[in-house]
DNA sequence: CGTGCTCTTGACAGTAGTCAAGATGAGTGG
DNA sequence: CCACTCATCTTGACTACTGTCAAGAGCACG
């Protein structure tokens, strides 16, 4: 159930079994969550981090005047609190974006791999590490890029993660559920335009729309469009 | 002179005096970078870690049409690339924008420290972790703040960055040498209308500028514009 | 077979970008 | 001490990408 933490962490550098048994034992509780459900609000004192199994979550912000900027989607085998272990209250909330599988990990538990295993905490370090990188790349999208880059990169981005822990067939199409809002919440803008610029990408036959679903149907060609390069994800292997 | 960098983590938490001793001793090196300087490049293999002791420095990164984005700019006391140490190589460029004077730590003392002090390593991954947040709160002002209060909020930020490592007299007022071109990489807009956008926040009292120097005249009214909430700087004393 | 979400589209508006021509000002060399 | 140069800042006129408003279509669900 932990395979894609496992298996993103692996693709980085040796994990031994011991440091296995560790991270299985850390996940003492398991939760389901509904679509749209809240799971941290921003400024709750925290005690424990969710590792996402299955599904996917949002960290957003929001505005006094009603708007809404989402930061990172998260994917299965992300960690996606795992900086509230040093911050201990976050500055942006996190819901689901579908029904998902979360494993509950305490801070006490992680404080202990902290003392015990500096190998496996710098690894954990190296993943919220890599959060950051993300949003550096956001900020980049957000100030540099046109919409209809700004929203091929993301696909992009969201192709090449998936596809990191394993959850896209065949290397050539991925298909996710999400909300034209959604969307436009991630990429600075309104879901009107979304709309327009997913009627345009679709004219080019690089993705496809069905029933709340995006089906991206042409991975290279969404690339080239968007000048995607995955370094930022640090998917090389480098042990440590 | 790490004194920012103590200062900023005495803030959080307790730094005994061993742990001190210990900070001064990973910093081996000193050196001195001229303005305009590039300090780590995109992708180069890491072996130290960057401390600044004076100056600011700049994160960015750039497109293939030529523009720049700056990700996050740099203050003294902060650890300017410390996330290298988990990445080894950088998603991003790193160059002084004024004189700065800077402290190298290489990533051997910082895995000593990762061993041998786990409650100094969490302060460290705390750190990052800030900058993190940093990060999330610029991607909420390019994705939804209109120009004028990303600006505000910039000011505010720097403005609270730089009173919680002492460098702002007065509380009332400071002023930062930074190119009209540089705030808008900052803020993903053009230098023409950070020109413009400055022009209108010096008509309202709120800023001035001198030969390349903004001077922040009103920094609670800049605050209430920009609708200014430091809790993502994490400056609140939290022990762990 | 209504009821609500979402998605689509069109018409119009506005914030920010582009292009271009000065204005300023610090630094340099005669 | 006075041109001269180069970088940066200013402004104006015009453009365009993206937002706003609004109405209708498509579809899941009870």
């Amino acid at each position: 159930m932990i395979d894609p933490l496992l298996k993103r962490l692996r693709m980085r550098d040796d994990v031994s079994d011991a440091e296995e048994m560790t991270l299985r034992e850390a996940i003492r509780e398991r939760r389901a969550l509904q679509a749209g459900e809240v799971a941290v609000r921003e400024g709750e004192q925290l005690n424990v981090s969710i590792l996402l199994l299955s599904g996917f979550m949002a960290r957003y912000k929001d505005l006094q005047d009603g708007s809404r900027q989402i930061i990172e989607l998260n994917v299965p085998g992300d960690f996606v609190d795992l900086h509230g272990f040093t911050l201990k209250r976050l500055d942006h909330n996190i819901a689901a974006m579908t029904a998902c599988q979360i494993g509950l990990v305490t801070h006490e538990a992680l404080k202990r791999i902290a003392e015990d295993h500096p190998h496996l905490t710098r690894l954990l370090w190296f993943m919220t590490n890599v959060d950051a990188a993300i949003h550096r790349e956001w900020v980049l999208s957000l100030g540099r890029r046109t919409a209809q880059h700004r929203m091929a990169h993301l696909l992009c981005e969201l192709h090449a993660r998936l596809k990191a822990v394993g959850a896209v067939e065949a290397d050539c199409t991925f298909s996710m559920s999400i909300r034209q809002v959604d969307l436009a919440d991630c990429l600075g803008l309104t879901a009107v335009h979304v709309n327009r610029v997913l009627h345009e990408l679709r004219e080019r036959g690089l993705v496809e729309m069905q029933r709340g679903q995006i089906i991206v149907t042409n991975p290279p060609a969404l690339r080239q469009l968007a000048n995607f390069d995955d370094s930022y994800l640090y998917l090389e292997r480098h042990p440590a």
